[in-house]
DNA sequence: CCTTACGTTTACGTTAACGTCAACTGCCCG
DNA sequence: CGGGCAGTTGACGTTAACGTAAACGTAAGG
Protein backbone atom coordinates (compact mmCIF):
# COMPACT_ATOMS: atom_id res chain seq x y z
CA UNK A 1 0.00 0.00 0.00
CA UNK A 2 2.54 2.60 1.15
CA UNK A 3 5.70 1.41 -1.68
CA UNK A 4 5.14 1.42 -5.33
CA UNK A 5 4.63 5.10 -4.83
CA UNK A 6 7.56 6.51 -5.78
CA UNK A 7 8.34 8.64 -8.79
CA UNK A 8 9.11 6.00 -11.09
CA UNK A 9 10.77 8.78 -13.47
CA UNK A 10 13.81 7.98 -15.16
CA UNK A 11 16.51 9.96 -17.22
CA UNK A 12 19.04 9.34 -19.86
CA UNK A 13 22.15 10.65 -19.15
CA UNK A 14 22.08 14.26 -21.42
CA UNK A 15 18.41 14.70 -19.93
CA UNK A 16 19.88 14.59 -15.94
CA UNK A 17 23.05 16.68 -17.67
CA UNK A 18 21.13 19.51 -18.47
CA UNK A 19 18.65 19.47 -15.67
CA UNK A 20 21.38 19.93 -13.49
CA UNK A 21 23.91 21.52 -15.79
CA UNK A 22 26.83 19.57 -15.96
CA UNK A 23 28.24 17.74 -18.57
CA UNK A 24 27.35 14.33 -19.57
CA UNK A 25 31.32 13.31 -19.29
CA UNK A 26 31.00 14.83 -15.90
CA UNK A 27 28.20 12.05 -14.75
CA UNK A 28 30.55 9.25 -16.27
CA UNK A 29 33.11 10.46 -13.85
CA UNK A 30 31.10 10.37 -11.25
CA UNK A 31 30.18 6.91 -11.78
CA UNK A 32 33.78 5.97 -12.12
CA UNK A 33 34.14 7.42 -8.57
CA UNK A 34 31.29 5.45 -7.31
CA UNK A 35 29.34 8.24 -6.83
CA UNK A 36 26.49 7.42 -9.28
CA UNK A 37 25.12 4.03 -9.91
CA UNK A 38 22.46 4.15 -13.45
CA UNK A 39 20.82 1.13 -14.35
CA UNK A 40 21.86 0.03 -17.68
CA UNK A 41 19.41 -0.77 -20.74
CA UNK A 42 21.47 -2.39 -22.71
CA UNK A 43 25.11 -0.07 -22.99
CA UNK A 44 22.84 2.88 -21.66
CA UNK A 45 22.62 4.19 -18.84
CA UNK A 46 19.37 4.96 -16.86
CA UNK A 47 19.14 7.58 -14.53
CA UNK A 48 16.38 7.51 -11.59
CA UNK A 49 15.32 9.24 -8.69
CA UNK A 50 17.80 8.07 -6.51
CA UNK A 51 20.51 9.16 -8.94
CA UNK A 52 19.05 12.65 -8.99
CA UNK A 53 18.83 12.58 -5.30
CA UNK A 54 23.08 11.50 -5.13
CA UNK A 55 23.92 14.76 -8.00
CA UNK A 56 22.54 17.05 -5.91
CA UNK A 57 24.77 15.83 -3.22
CA UNK A 58 27.71 15.65 -5.22
CA UNK A 59 26.79 19.47 -6.47
CA UNK A 60 26.32 20.55 -3.00
CA UNK A 61 29.12 19.28 -2.05
CA UNK A 62 31.25 20.54 -5.00
CA UNK A 63 29.93 24.03 -4.06
CA UNK A 64 31.56 23.75 -0.58
CA UNK A 65 34.54 22.90 -2.15
CA UNK A 66 34.81 19.15 -1.38
CA UNK A 67 37.16 16.96 -3.81
CA UNK A 68 34.55 13.77 -5.36
CA UNK A 69 36.35 11.81 -2.65
CA UNK A 70 35.13 13.44 0.16
CA UNK A 71 32.09 13.22 -1.37
CA UNK A 72 32.10 9.85 -1.77
CA UNK A 73 33.47 9.47 2.13
CA UNK A 74 30.05 11.08 3.01
CA UNK A 75 28.01 8.81 0.96
CA UNK A 76 29.67 6.08 2.39
CA UNK A 77 29.19 7.43 5.91
CA UNK A 78 25.31 7.96 4.80
CA UNK A 79 25.41 4.47 3.36
CA UNK A 80 26.46 2.70 6.42
CA UNK A 81 24.98 4.09 9.29
CA UNK A 82 24.66 0.53 10.67
CA UNK A 83 27.50 -1.86 11.36
CA UNK A 84 28.70 -2.97 14.94
CA UNK A 85 29.96 -1.16 17.91
CA UNK A 86 33.52 -1.01 17.12
CA UNK A 87 32.65 0.79 13.81
CA UNK A 88 29.57 2.70 14.57
CA UNK A 89 32.21 4.31 16.89
CA UNK A 90 34.29 5.79 14.15
CA UNK A 91 31.90 6.57 12.19
CA UNK A 92 30.55 9.27 15.58
CA UNK A 93 34.18 10.44 14.98
CA UNK A 94 34.48 11.18 11.60
CA UNK A 95 31.08 12.77 11.93
CA UNK A 96 32.39 14.74 14.49
CA UNK A 97 35.30 15.35 12.64
CA UNK A 98 33.00 16.64 9.98
CA UNK A 99 30.62 18.89 11.82
CA UNK A 100 33.88 20.84 13.21
CA UNK A 101 34.99 21.43 9.64
CA UNK A 102 31.01 22.68 9.00
CA UNK A 103 31.16 25.04 11.75
CA UNK A 104 34.38 26.22 10.73
CA UNK A 105 33.72 26.86 7.10
CA UNK A 106 30.19 28.28 8.33
CA UNK A 107 32.09 31.24 10.73
CA UNK A 108 34.53 31.76 8.25
CA UNK A 109 31.46 32.50 5.68
CA UNK A 110 30.55 35.22 8.32
CA UNK A 111 33.60 36.47 8.31
CA UNK A 112 33.48 37.02 4.85
CA UNK A 113 30.29 38.42 4.85
CA UNK A 114 31.39 40.87 7.73
CA UNK A 115 34.24 42.02 5.42
CA UNK A 116 31.98 42.20 2.10
CA UNK A 117 29.58 44.32 4.21
CA UNK A 118 32.39 46.52 5.30
CA UNK A 119 33.78 47.14 1.73
CA UNK A 120 30.02 47.63 0.10
CA UNK A 121 29.52 50.52 3.16
CA UNK A 122 32.86 52.02 2.36
CA UNK A 123 32.03 51.46 -1.85
CA UNK A 124 28.44 53.38 -0.96
CA UNK A 125 29.57 56.04 0.41
CA UNK A 126 32.33 56.90 -2.09
CA UNK A 127 29.41 57.01 -4.10
CA UNK A 128 27.18 59.00 -2.22
CA UNK A 129 30.10 61.76 -1.95
CA UNK A 130 30.30 61.45 -5.57
CA UNK A 131 26.55 61.92 -6.25
CA UNK A 132 26.42 64.48 -3.92
CA UNK A 133 28.26 66.51 -6.03
CA UNK A 134 31.36 66.42 -3.99
CA UNK A 135 30.18 69.27 -1.58
CA UNK A 136 31.64 67.93 1.49
CA UNK A 137 34.83 66.57 -0.60
CA UNK A 138 38.09 67.26 0.66
CA UNK A 139 38.57 68.17 4.26
CA UNK A 140 34.91 68.74 4.99
CA UNK B 1 51.51 60.50 17.86
CA UNK B 2 48.94 57.43 16.56
CA UNK B 3 51.27 56.31 13.83
CA UNK B 4 54.54 54.25 14.11
CA UNK B 5 52.71 52.09 16.45
CA UNK B 6 51.53 49.30 14.17
CA UNK B 7 53.89 45.75 15.02
CA UNK B 8 56.83 46.52 13.27
CA UNK B 9 57.66 42.66 12.76
CA UNK B 10 59.09 40.99 9.98
CA UNK B 11 59.03 37.18 9.20
CA UNK B 12 61.34 34.85 6.97
CA UNK B 13 59.80 32.64 4.49
CA UNK B 14 60.04 29.80 6.63
CA UNK B 15 58.85 31.37 9.95
CA UNK B 16 56.22 32.36 8.12
CA UNK B 17 54.83 29.25 6.29
CA UNK B 18 55.71 27.28 9.61
CA UNK B 19 53.26 29.88 11.85
CA UNK B 20 50.58 28.70 9.32
CA UNK B 21 51.49 25.62 8.34
CA UNK B 22 52.11 26.21 4.60
CA UNK B 23 55.10 25.37 2.57
CA UNK B 24 57.81 28.35 1.35
CA UNK B 25 56.66 26.74 -2.11
CA UNK B 26 53.27 27.80 -1.19
CA UNK B 27 53.96 31.56 -0.45
CA UNK B 28 56.49 31.87 -3.67
CA UNK B 29 53.73 30.56 -5.44
CA UNK B 30 50.91 33.32 -4.07
CA UNK B 31 53.27 35.89 -4.50
CA UNK B 32 53.47 35.17 -8.43
CA UNK B 33 49.73 35.22 -8.31
CA UNK B 34 49.77 38.79 -6.72
CA UNK B 35 48.53 37.80 -3.38
CA UNK B 36 51.31 38.41 -1.50
CA UNK B 37 53.82 41.61 -1.80
CA UNK B 38 57.03 41.27 0.60
CA UNK B 39 59.68 43.33 1.03
CA UNK B 40 63.28 41.99 -0.48
CA UNK B 41 66.10 42.60 1.41
CA UNK B 42 68.77 41.83 -0.95
CA UNK B 43 67.05 38.69 -2.76
CA UNK B 44 65.06 37.61 0.52
CA UNK B 45 61.80 37.62 1.35
CA UNK B 46 60.59 40.10 4.53
CA UNK B 47 57.09 39.35 5.37
CA UNK B 48 55.33 41.96 7.37
CA UNK B 49 51.99 42.40 9.05
CA UNK B 50 50.20 43.19 6.04
CA UNK B 51 51.01 39.82 4.38
CA UNK B 52 50.28 38.13 7.46
CA UNK B 53 46.98 39.10 7.17
CA UNK B 54 46.67 39.01 3.50
CA UNK B 55 47.68 35.20 4.37
CA UNK B 56 45.47 34.73 6.73
CA UNK B 57 42.67 35.66 3.66
CA UNK B 58 44.25 33.38 1.35
CA UNK B 59 43.86 30.50 3.91
CA UNK B 60 40.50 31.40 4.85
CA UNK B 61 39.34 31.84 0.82
CA UNK B 62 41.07 28.13 0.94
CA UNK B 63 38.76 26.77 3.31
CA UNK B 64 35.75 28.00 1.07
CA UNK B 65 36.91 25.81 -1.70
CA UNK B 66 37.71 29.82 -3.47
CA UNK B 67 40.44 29.53 -6.22
CA UNK B 68 43.48 31.72 -5.81
CA UNK B 69 42.01 33.58 -8.73
CA UNK B 70 38.58 33.97 -6.69
CA UNK B 71 40.85 35.25 -3.71
CA UNK B 72 43.17 37.94 -5.75
CA UNK B 73 39.51 39.17 -7.02
CA UNK B 74 38.58 39.68 -3.45
CA UNK B 75 41.73 41.28 -2.58
CA UNK B 76 40.94 43.86 -6.00
CA UNK B 77 37.81 44.54 -4.44
CA UNK B 78 38.99 45.36 -1.36
CA UNK B 79 42.60 47.23 -2.50
CA UNK B 80 40.39 49.80 -4.89
CA UNK B 81 36.82 50.80 -2.83
CA UNK B 82 37.44 53.94 -4.50
CA UNK B 83 37.40 55.31 -8.20
CA UNK B 84 34.13 56.41 -10.60
CA UNK B 85 31.22 56.26 -9.99
CA UNK B 86 30.97 53.72 -12.88
CA UNK B 87 33.81 51.65 -11.53
CA UNK B 88 32.35 52.19 -8.12
CA UNK B 89 28.80 50.63 -9.41
CA UNK B 90 30.25 47.74 -11.13
CA UNK B 91 32.06 46.80 -7.81
CA UNK B 92 28.44 46.36 -5.85
CA UNK B 93 26.93 44.65 -8.57
CA UNK B 94 30.21 42.39 -8.03
CA UNK B 95 30.04 42.43 -3.68
CA UNK B 96 26.51 41.58 -4.22
CA UNK B 97 27.00 38.79 -6.60
CA UNK B 98 29.72 37.18 -3.87
CA UNK B 99 26.96 37.92 -1.23
CA UNK B 100 24.89 35.83 -3.02
CA UNK B 101 27.15 33.09 -3.46
CA UNK B 102 28.60 32.97 0.50
CA UNK B 103 24.64 32.90 1.61
CA UNK B 104 24.04 30.18 -0.96
CA UNK B 105 26.74 28.26 0.66
CA UNK B 106 25.89 29.08 3.91
CA UNK B 107 22.62 27.62 3.17
CA UNK B 108 24.50 24.44 1.92
CA UNK B 109 26.49 24.18 5.09
CA UNK B 110 22.90 24.15 6.99
CA UNK B 111 21.70 21.44 4.79
CA UNK B 112 24.67 19.59 5.60
CA UNK B 113 24.95 20.11 8.83
CA UNK B 114 21.25 18.96 9.33
CA UNK B 115 21.86 16.03 6.85
CA UNK B 116 24.72 14.84 9.23
CA UNK B 117 22.58 15.38 12.34
CA UNK B 118 20.10 12.64 11.29
CA UNK B 119 23.05 10.46 10.55
CA UNK B 120 24.58 10.87 13.99
CA UNK B 121 21.34 10.58 15.36
CA UNK B 122 20.89 6.99 13.21
CA UNK B 123 24.07 5.94 14.37
CA UNK B 124 23.73 6.48 18.24
CA UNK B 125 20.44 4.74 18.54
CA UNK B 126 21.83 2.19 16.65
CA UNK B 127 24.50 2.06 19.08
CA UNK B 128 22.02 2.05 21.78
CA UNK B 129 20.35 -0.89 20.69
CA UNK B 130 23.79 -2.87 20.35
CA UNK B 131 24.96 -1.28 24.18
CA UNK B 132 21.17 -2.53 25.47
CA UNK B 133 21.99 -6.11 24.99
CA UNK B 134 19.65 -6.34 21.84
CA UNK B 135 17.13 -6.76 24.16
CA UNK B 136 14.66 -5.85 21.46
CA UNK B 137 16.54 -6.57 18.46
CA UNK B 138 14.75 -8.10 15.54
CA UNK B 139 11.26 -7.63 15.58
CA UNK B 140 10.53 -7.12 18.69
C1' DC C 1 18.95 3.26 -47.03
C1' DC C 2 21.05 7.33 -45.40
C1' DT C 3 21.30 10.86 -42.19
C1' DT C 4 20.91 12.76 -37.64
C1' DA C 5 20.96 12.55 -32.78
C1' DC C 6 22.40 10.54 -28.84
C1' DG C 7 24.84 7.17 -26.63
C1' DT C 8 29.23 4.10 -25.70
C1' DT C 9 34.40 3.30 -24.52
C1' DT C 10 39.22 4.60 -24.82
C1' DA C 11 42.65 7.69 -24.61
C1' DC C 12 45.10 11.76 -24.66
C1' DG C 13 45.02 17.05 -23.44
C1' DT C 14 44.51 20.75 -19.96
C1' DT C 15 44.40 23.67 -15.76
C1' DA C 16 45.22 24.66 -10.92
C1' DA C 17 47.94 24.21 -7.06
C1' DC C 18 51.27 22.84 -5.50
C1' DG C 19 55.70 19.09 -4.69
C1' DT C 20 60.28 18.10 -5.73
C1' DC C 21 64.81 18.65 -7.28
C1' DA C 22 68.90 20.92 -8.98
C1' DA C 23 72.20 24.42 -8.88
C1' DC C 24 73.51 28.46 -6.75
C1' DT C 25 74.22 32.29 -2.92
C1' DG C 26 74.93 34.51 1.43
C1' DC C 27 75.78 34.00 6.27
C1' DC C 28 77.09 32.19 10.75
C1' DC C 29 80.03 29.16 13.43
C1' DG C 30 83.67 26.26 15.25
C1' DC D 1 88.17 27.70 5.68
C1' DG D 2 84.89 24.19 5.39
C1' DG D 3 80.34 22.95 6.65
C1' DG D 4 75.65 23.58 7.30
C1' DC D 5 71.47 26.03 7.06
C1' DA D 6 68.06 28.91 4.98
C1' DG D 7 67.03 31.32 1.04
C1' DT D 8 66.87 32.08 -4.32
C1' DT D 9 65.30 30.92 -9.24
C1' DG D 10 64.07 27.57 -12.74
C1' DA D 11 62.25 23.60 -14.35
C1' DC D 12 59.93 19.50 -14.40
C1' DG D 13 56.56 16.10 -11.92
C1' DT D 14 51.94 15.15 -9.96
C1' DT D 15 46.98 14.95 -8.85
C1' DA D 16 42.17 16.13 -9.48
C1' DA D 17 38.52 17.11 -12.38
C1' DC D 18 37.23 17.41 -16.06
C1' DG D 19 37.54 18.68 -21.77
C1' DT D 20 38.06 16.88 -26.22
C1' DA D 21 38.47 13.82 -29.94
C1' DA D 22 38.29 9.31 -32.21
C1' DA D 23 35.85 5.33 -33.52
C1' DC D 24 31.92 2.92 -33.03
C1' DG D 25 26.73 1.30 -31.95
C1' DT D 26 21.72 2.14 -32.29
C1' DA D 27 17.09 3.90 -32.79
C1' DA D 28 14.09 7.24 -35.22
C1' DG D 29 12.59 9.47 -39.33
C1' DG D 30 12.13 11.01 -44.08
Amino acid sequence: MSNAESKNNTYAIGELAAEFGVTSRALRLYEEEGLLNPLREGTRRIYRERDRVRLRLILRGKRLGWSLSDIRESFDLYDSSLGEEAQLERMLEKLADRRQTLQAQRRDIDHALQDLETIVGNCESALAEIRHGKRKARHG
